[in-house]
DNA sequence: GATGAATGAGATTTCATTCAT
DNA sequence: AATGAATGAAATCTCATTCAT
């Protein structure tokens, strides 16, 4: 089989993987749903992916490169608007992005919840023999930074060209964003309403839009710490 | 054995799977290997939780206990402050009680992962049988908002008293604050390191503080939206 | 507690047991079952007995006890009458005990199999360790033989007095007449209805009647062999 | 795997099983021992047979067939001798079939003994679940009554012959044959030794054989009952 | 001797993963 | 690459038996 055929074959594969994990989640799959899903038989499942958490990082892997790819459709259309705008709406495409995908945000954060790092370099006393060995945990670790990176460089560029005027470090307001952003995708994962306690969510994420725009429009005090 | 003898036991067996636990993981944990280390049989083991699910669900049991106690505490010993200052101490512990209990902080979120909710109540389809039949998935679900509503209620008190000043509906601003602690908290947890693309974590955490207290002051214009 | 005392709630207790294991069989019936049944705890009754093994036994025990007073009863009460007409009484008393007895019976059979001997002693290789200890398990060892003997003694008696004609050694005839009711016994015990195959078992029980007085009158050629 | 793969390796296990509980007995024998000296792992032998007493009954299955087969060849053997001699060649080689085979025979009165029915049909109330559900029990009851079925046809056609001469209804002589038979197992399977009370047990078997013969040459006189 | 808890041994199950054809 | 069977590791359960108080 050429190359492209395999390709095909393994993103169909991991098309049906998605539909299982999405209906009975992770630990509840089983492999031989997931072959059966995909019409092809276990061994040829393994074949592919060697295993069940491999198969699941190719999901958090296929949420990075959308993510990124959504991040980077953002500065192309709007490459005359100024940064602040850019940013504004990298943000809310986050937000969005995963509010609209529970499986890939789950993914995300799976991903990022495993990967963990020690001083000593990767922590890898808690990972499964399965995920070290794992082809997706290797090609993950690639991409994983590319869509906080092209945030962070429209925030900086915003600097540069005046539409952005925090007196923040780029870095950490991006690693802010960021958090801010993560924070809502988990309570919007562990909710499966609209509203929770009473609060209708989209008023979370104007909020959360709201203050970005004033951080980044410098219109708050934030103090000697940050900068 | 009376009650407070087996609550006794039943503690000092969650303090050897923490152990074990906070060592390999929970997937590379063996309840062979926990029991031993609680001084116990397996079958004793099984005969205080169910599972090893409800093993773990006992730890977040346990973390979100902790949390409130936590939080409680905070209130107690500042009843003559300010709410402002007490809220603003709330978050703080918040994120330190977090990122110095990787442990209690994962099963934590763990926990809210799990139990994401649909319209039509919970949404049991991802759950495993185990979860389930879990006695301490179901004490768990008694208190989960305790800690939350304990923030949200000085926060009210706050705006009563004058010392909070901001617009936004007590909720609305709880809720935020509690998606940014999440996400500082996730970050946290997804790195062992104290920097972060070369940004010190402590920075991202007073970055937080300020932005609270900024928003508590009500210097910060968040526009019609959150209101 | 004096000696008495306990034998009577020994007593009570393989009463107890007997119901149990003849309710559910000897394989689902739960020690706690027993204990719960004879009014008393698992600790207390493995006072008594120390094995399940052990405690089925006692009723193996109890029932050559009264197999064997059946037939001293039989002798005596007939002791001015011809012994041919004892010791068909005798068959005949054997085959009514157990088919009115199947816990006894079974009990019965189930030591005898299980006291499996080789030509080197006792076969104690498919025993198991509960029964080696058994205390009941060395009691009825000692009175294992006594119906047999018994019977054995009315056959030669009978042939000494000339109401037994036979010239069968009195030893293979008892153990013939012995084979035949354990034969009987075991049709009888796998079957719960009163008929087999259309047959009425109370036939098979006459014939086999009919066929010990024959063989004891000398009516039957038995040819060389036997004698 | 093909069907007659399967067939062939499903009885390489019970070979296998027979050597364990022939060594140990049922209780001691342990699955364990039984799937590594089929040279599998448990789980395989589990997919096979689906609990340990499946797997014994399995055996007794086999020696239902074994005697089956046994007692076909006999007649098949002699098609042109009289009945008079296949009858009593069958009865002969039944007790040698099991005083050669003990865990055969065992297993035979084992199932016996659990099948035990009563008037509502089955009696399930002492059978273990596992054997409910055991799919050998459910095939052993198919052919459970071969062997008695062949020996009753051959005694019935030795009486239209006339090699038969007695009045006994063939099904009630069977039945006879079948329990004198059964009891002498049973005694053989109690003792491991040729004697019993100085009795040789050969003598035990010569004499039924010898009964038999006078029986079915209608040598003696069974009175009104049995006929 | 009584009680409730714990032990130990083994049966059974579940699945991801691998083997053999 | 496809198929069905098998493996291995660990979870879970059952129960007779024992311990501690």
């Amino acid at each position: 089989m050429n190359s492209q055929k395999r390709q095909e074959k393994e993103s169909a594969i991991i098309d049906a993987a998605e539909a299982v994990f999405q209906a009975v989640g992770f630990k509840n799959a089983k492999m031989d749903d997931i072959a059966k899903a995909a019409g092809i038989t276990k061994v040829t499942l393994y074949s592919y992916f060697q295993s069940k958490e491999n198969l699941y990082l190719s999901i958090s892997y296929r949420a990075v490169n959308l993510l990124t790819k959504s991040f980077g459709d953002i500065v192309e259309r709007n490459h005359h608007k100024p940064r602040l705008e850019v940013v504004l709406q990298i943000v809310e495409s986050f937000m969005d992005f995963c509010s609209q995908n529970f499986l890939y945000s789950e993914a995300l954060l799976d991903y990022f919840e495993m990967n963990r790092s020690s001083d000593s370099g990767k922590d890898e006393s808690k990972l499964t023999e399965a995920v070290i060995q794992s082809n997706y945990y290797k090609r993950i670790q690639e991409i994983q930074n590319e869509p906080f990176k092209i945030l962070a460089k429209e925030v900086a560029k915003g600097q540069n060209e005046g539409s952005i005027l925090m007196k923040v470090d780029s870095m950490l307001y991006t690693l802010h964003a960021w958090t801010a952003s993560l924070g809502y995708i988990k309570i919007i994962n562990s909710t499966g309403t609209p509203t929770i306690f009473n609060i209708d969510l989209s008023k979370l994420k104007q909020m959360n839009l709201k203050l970005a725009e004033q951080i980044l429009l410098g219109k708050i005090e934030l103090g000697e710490g940050p900068i």
